[in-house]
DNA sequence: ATAAAAGAGGACTATTTTAGTCCTATTTGA
DNA sequence: TCAAATAGGACTAAAATAGTCCTCTTTTAT
C-alpha cells in the first residue's frame, strides 16, 4: 500500500551515515562503502538531498557531504519530499501550501485529506528517531480512539 | 509521496456507488455509467473487490454487485489491500523479502513501525466516511503531540 | 432447450514510473 | 597543473501500473 520508494529508504540510510553538522565532510565513495549501496546510486541520492538543502556539500579535493542541520530537525516528510518530489493525486494536496481553488474544488476527496493527515504525522518524525534502533514508537490517534503501536520483538 | 494508486481511488468511487447490502444488484455496466469510468476497468475493479470479499456478486442474467457488508464496516485499509495488495511501506521491511543491506541498515525497522501505525489509522476510517463529501477530518496524534488536520474549503 | 445477460478468471499490451548507470563540466586543494 | 571531488543531466533498463480483450461459467427469460 502506501509505500515509499526504495531510493527513499536508501536515502534515509545514507543520511543516517553522514557526519553531523560541523563535523568533517564525507565523500560519496566513503558513504557508499559504509552503507553498501552502489556508488552511482549514493551519488545520485546525495545530489538530490543537497538540492533539497537537507545535506550540505563541499566541492573539489577533500570535498564531500554532511548534514545541513541537526538530525533532530530533519523530518521524514522532508526526506520523502526530497527524493520522491511532492507527487500526489493532485498538486495542491501534496504540500501544506493552500490552493485557493480549495473552496470550489470537487476533487478534494477524502483520500487527499487522509494523505495530508499522514503527511503531517510524518513531519513529526525526525531523522534521529529513524536512526535509532529503538526509537519511540509512534502513536496515532484517530477520531478520539488512541491507537497504540507495539514495539516489535 | 505516499500516494494511493489511481485504481484505488476509482475503486473507492465504485464502492461508493454500489447498492447497500440487501438492496438489489447493480451490473458493472450500470456502475460504469454512474461513475463515468470505462467499463473494462470497472469490471476489473469489481472482480478484485469481490475476490477480497468487500462486494458480493450475483452471476447470470440480472446479476450484478452490491456491498458485501455495511459501508461502516469496510475500512480504507481493506480497500487498499484489495486493490494494491498487502505491500509494505518499504520493500526491505516486507516480511517475505530479505534486503542484503539489513546488516548495516539502521532505519528499516523505523519505517516499518511507521507503516504499522499508518495502517492502523487507516483501519479506523470506513467507507461511510470516505463517501461523505464533508467527512469528519482525521486527527492523528504522534508522540503526545496532537496533530489536527483542518477541514478543507 | 436455447439464447442472452451477466460475472469469473486470466492473458495480454501499452504506458508510466522507478532504478540505475554514465558522461561531461566545474570546483578546490595540494 | 594535476587529481579528487561534486553538479547536472542524459540515457538505458527494469518494474509496476493501467487498461483491454478473450474465453468460460452461471443464471434467467423465452
Ligand atoms: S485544485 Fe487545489 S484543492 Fe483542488
Ligand atoms: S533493510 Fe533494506 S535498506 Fe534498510
Amino acid at each position: 500500500m502506501l509505500r515509499i520508494s526504495r531510493l527513499t529508504d536508501y536515502g534515509t540510510l545514507v543520511l543516517a551515515h553522514l557526519p553531523a553538522r560541523e563535523a568533517e565532510l564525507m565523500s560519496a565513495a566513503e558513504v557508499a562503502a559504509a552503507t553498501g549501496i552502489n556508488l552511482p546510486t549514493v551519488s545520485k541520492l546525495l545530489k538530490s538531498l543537497t538540492k533539497a538543502k537537507l545535506v550540505a556539500s563541499g566541492r573539489g579535493a577533500q570535498g564531500g557531504y554532511r548534514l545541513a542541520r541537526d538530525a533532530a530537525r530533519i523530518s521524514a516528510a522532508e526526506i520523502i519530499d526530497a527524493l520522491e518530489g511532492p507527487v500526489s493525486i493532485t498538486e495542491c494536496s501534496a504540500t501544506d501550501s493552500h490552493c485557493d481553488l480549495e473552496s470550489v474544488c470537487s476533487v478534494g476527496n477524502a483520500w487527499q485529506r487522509i494523505n495530508v493527515a499522514i503527511r503531517r504525522a510524518l513531519q513529526e518524525i525526525n531523522l534521529t528517531e529513524l536512526q535509532r534502533a529503538r526509537a519511540p514508537v509512534p502513536r496515532f490517534e484517530l477520531a478520539g480512539t488512541p491507537i497504540h503501536v507495539e514495539r516489535k520483538g
